[in-house]
DNA sequence: ACACAGCGTTCCAATATATGGAATTGCTGG
DNA sequence: CCAGCAATTCCATATATTGGAACGCTGTGT
């Protein structure tokens, strides 16, 4: 383990997240690393060009370094530009929050996102987490990965709870994805955060990979049964039609379906 | 110069460039390392998070580490989820691609994009950069700065010739940044790409600095006159509509249009 | 079935490199 | 003009990094 590159990264993504002018002092001290050495860290990524000081001798801030990359990752850009679409066209529908998601290990992370013009409680940004399996984009998007009831674990680890309703059970977890995937969309009532619910389908390519999932966040005032129903099918269509401008082909649909009802019987056997 | 961490911050670039599953010799035979030292990289970088390996023996990819933290530089994040409703109604009344774009530097980054329905010579990324003394989103961030002469030659350095119509002479750059600041947007005419046309205006925050600009790229065959003319007056009109968005107050503009023309005279006498 | 080649991974002694305390410089406010 | 704080430079020391060698695994060609 090369402690030089941990350390440095550690100031790398310590400075990114302070979103602040910060001086050499201020990176020692919360990195509990000498003044020369924190000093001589710094140089170095600027010098690599991860990090900028505006006026020689002023604070350092880490630069659009890291979002040019992030843009790279997974194509993360290339997916937002050709959803946009759709995602704007479903939060007017809907009248409600809409995210982009993807799935990094156990967590979910937000990669777009449109307002609802009325006031939800949950507060969300571009770049934040969730616990994938607390928020329905994140059930979405385990649904589709189809894991092992054993990887499942491995990938999730323990399940915390958030509020009263959260999934603590893994039996529990595994049938709710088991029924995602027959109905095509995922539900959250109130697990992640208390006052808000969800619902979740997921996008899928050319490949038929799952690359993301819609998002829809809605206070559970508004979540009455008959609107729940006709908002979890707006979602449903929308993540379609967005996966059809990926092109995913309707063609793979029967061996999708056929595919899904293999799974679903083979973790039935399984549960 | 700490060597380690420069040499896994360029193998953390090179991953995320890559955008596929990488191979430690891959690593090491494109940057040049022994085969146990770039593995012991990867190594430390799985461990701190930056890098993921799918399954366990398998290849490398950057991880959505760098996506999460992209986000929070300079609040691009948050200027996007802000200004999106702008950019869009933009893009809807020109029918042309919109872009959002920061300076960093001496370029340009798309933070965020529209597409046009219609087709563009011009491709550009999230994430994508252009030297900014050739575009005119670049032109209306480097004129909203306010540079000395001085500061802006040491800034962009040399002028390179991209187009028959780039600018390369550092007197006519000044004249145009100043003509820039005075009408409130700027221009390309076939300066970065041959075919391709552009207006800018910066978008200015609650404490008056320009953060960002909106951009509209257009094919040069639909640049006519009167048309250019109408698209810059919804160009700037968007961008100061979305300057009141983040903020920005129109009981500042009185001070602002002092500053600017007390610059532009002080400009003025130093040219 | 066997030998071979390619790759990931581990190990280790040599040595180049990072480390942190101390000294120096530069800046700011009283 | 001095005092106080922070940035920066310097250097001897200790340590972490380095790359060659070795091992095991997998897949391929004979």
């Amino acid at each position: 383990m090369d402690s030089t590159l941990a350390k440095g990264l550690a100031v790398l993504e310590w400075l990114a997240r302070e979103q602040r002018e910060c001086r050499v002092v201020d990176v020692a001290q919360a990195l509990g690393l000498a003044r020369s050495n924190a000093h001589r860290t710094l140089q170095t990524l600027v010098q690599c060009g991860w990090v900028v000081q505006r006026a020689a001798g002023s604070g350092y801030r880490a630069s659009m370094r890291l979002f040019e990359l992030g843009a790279l990752v997974d194509g993360a850009a290339d997916l937002k530009v050709l959803l946009k679409r759709h995602l704007d066209s479903l939060a007017r529908a809907s009248g409600e929050t809409i995210h982009l998601t993807v799935l990094d290990g156990a967590d979910i992370i937000y990669i777009d996102k449109f307002d609802s013009p009325m006031p939800v409680a949950a507060y969300s940004r571009i770049g934040g987490r969730a616990p994938a399996y607390c928020v329905a984009s994140g059930k979405a998007l385990l649904a589709a990965a189809r894991l092992d009831p054993r990887d499942l674990q491995r990938v999730l680890g323990t399940l915390r709870s958030h509020t009263a309703n959260t999934i603590t059970n893994f039996k529990t977890l595994q049938a709710e994805l088991l029924a995602t995937d027959v109905r095509g969309w995922a539900e959250n009532r109130e697990e992640w955060r208390v006052g808000v619910c969800g619902l979740g389908a997921a996008v899928y390519n050319a490949r038929g990979d799952a690359v993301a999932a819609i998002g829809m966040s809605v206070p559970t005032i508004r979540f009455a049964r008959a609107r729940a129903r006709e908002l979890a099918h707006q979602t449903r269509t929308c993540a379609l039609e967005a996966s059809a401008t990926l092109g995913y082909r309707a063609g793979n649909m029967a061996e999708e379906v056929a595919a899904t009802t293999k799974t679903t019987t083979k973790l039935r056997r399984q549960a």
